[in-house]
DNA sequence: ATAATGTTTAACAATATTGTTAGCGCGAAA
DNA sequence: TTTCGCGCTAACAATATTGTTAAACATTAT
């Protein structure tokens, strides 16, 4: 993976310090929630270093994001690098990783969402470059789809209609975990057994959706 | 429905027109992002008069959110209120009143996991409502299901992991709309006829899910 | 060694945000 | 009519939060 967090908090520049300490804040308290404050103690550099390299809570909030938006294309980019793979084996490869990939990072939808939602304006230019990948991975897929129907092997299903199927299965249990958990017994207590018997539940339901 | 939301802005009392713009900002901003000088100014009050009433920001939070749980907890007991109904059917009419909730609510969701998220301390005594009704939803669904397994009609699945696809099919492409709709090709830019074809996708993936 | 450049610190400044208080006006009760 | 209580207003207070600056310190180049 290109896009990686930090660790081991020593031997890094104040700038390094400074940012990791800046995702761990933003991610969970958004971007009005965190504190600049937090974020200099936190990285055990005075508050005016903060500004000293990033000028404004806004330019450093931007840089966060920024990284964000890049692991996300990654993972966009990288469900559909399987060629001449056949789709139930590509779609069934592609839950595998996006599922392993959300209880990696666990917080990301939940603040990709909310930023967005928060501040329409100002995301744009960064989700523009999702946004000329998408069709190409959807006409893909389409293609793939209506290929397989013709030769009686699944059913002509909608590509969008089933990208959101999927997206929606893998992403919301993680995302509701904090209010659904409690709810539902306790299910995601141990989180790698859930996430596997996530992994296979959304295979099987997919795979149903898909039979003709 | 019991609990309803403010259009109408005149002849209320100072006390909720308060509680109206207060909903409105928090549903928008969430807790970090509202600012209580802002609530007053749009329920056309003094700012004082926000701590006449509630003394203080929590307060009016909490007011607020304890309204969405109510929301919530009707929306939840009205999903079982169909006794002696047939599995496939109770399913079908729960899930077009589960996305019709939400279509009318398109915030709430989004709301709820990021407040419960970031203040995790102060939901319990809320949740606890919900919790108390869940266990036995849970019980009655799995019961349900084991017996139409039995007679041959459906595939024995687990409930919770059915309730988790449900919910997760139905609320989240609202909840991701503003980030989703763009990559989708704007498939939701007509909101109501998204919401139709969304009921018959999700109703038919479940059911194929049941499928023996 | 000295200058130049970049880094850090501590204190300050400016504004935003929440919360408080003294008093005014008005309607109801005495 | 007077008094009392309630809703309300305006100004103030306290703190939080972001942003700035001058000078100290360090590092490297000359």
């Amino acid at each position: 993976m290109e896009t990686t967090t930090i660790t081991d908090t020593q031997n890094l520049t104040t700038e390094e310090k400074i940012l990791a300490a800046a995702e761990k804040e933003f991610m969970l308290k958004g971007y009005d929630g965190a504190r600049t404050t937090a974020i200099a103690e936190a990285a055990g550099v005075t508050h005016a270093m903060l500004h000293y390299y990033f000028r404004t809570k806004d330019n450093l909030f931007d840089r966060i994001i920024e990284s964000k938006i890049d692991m996300i294309r990654d993972i966009m980019l990288g469900s559909l690098d399987a060629p001449g793979m056949p789709l139930f084996d590509k779609i069934t490869l592609a839950i595998g990783r996006h599922i392993d990939f959300i209880a990696a990072n666990p917080g990301l939808p939940k603040f990709m969402i909310n930023e967005i939602f928060s501040r329409p304006d100002r995301m744009p230019k960064v989700l523009d470059q999702l946004r000329s990948h998408a069709p190409v991975m959807l006409e893909t897929l389409q293609d793939q789809i209506d290929d397989c129907a013709r030769r009686g092997l699944c059913r002509k299903v909608d590509a969008v209609m089933l990208i959101l199927d999927i997206v929606s299965l893998n992403i919301f249990p993680f995302m509701a975990a904090p209010m659904a958990n409690p709810l539902l017994g306790g299910i995601m207590d141990d989180m790698t057994s859930f996430t596997e018997a996530r992994k296979k539940e959304n295979i099987e339901t997919i795979m149903r959706k898909l039979q003709p």
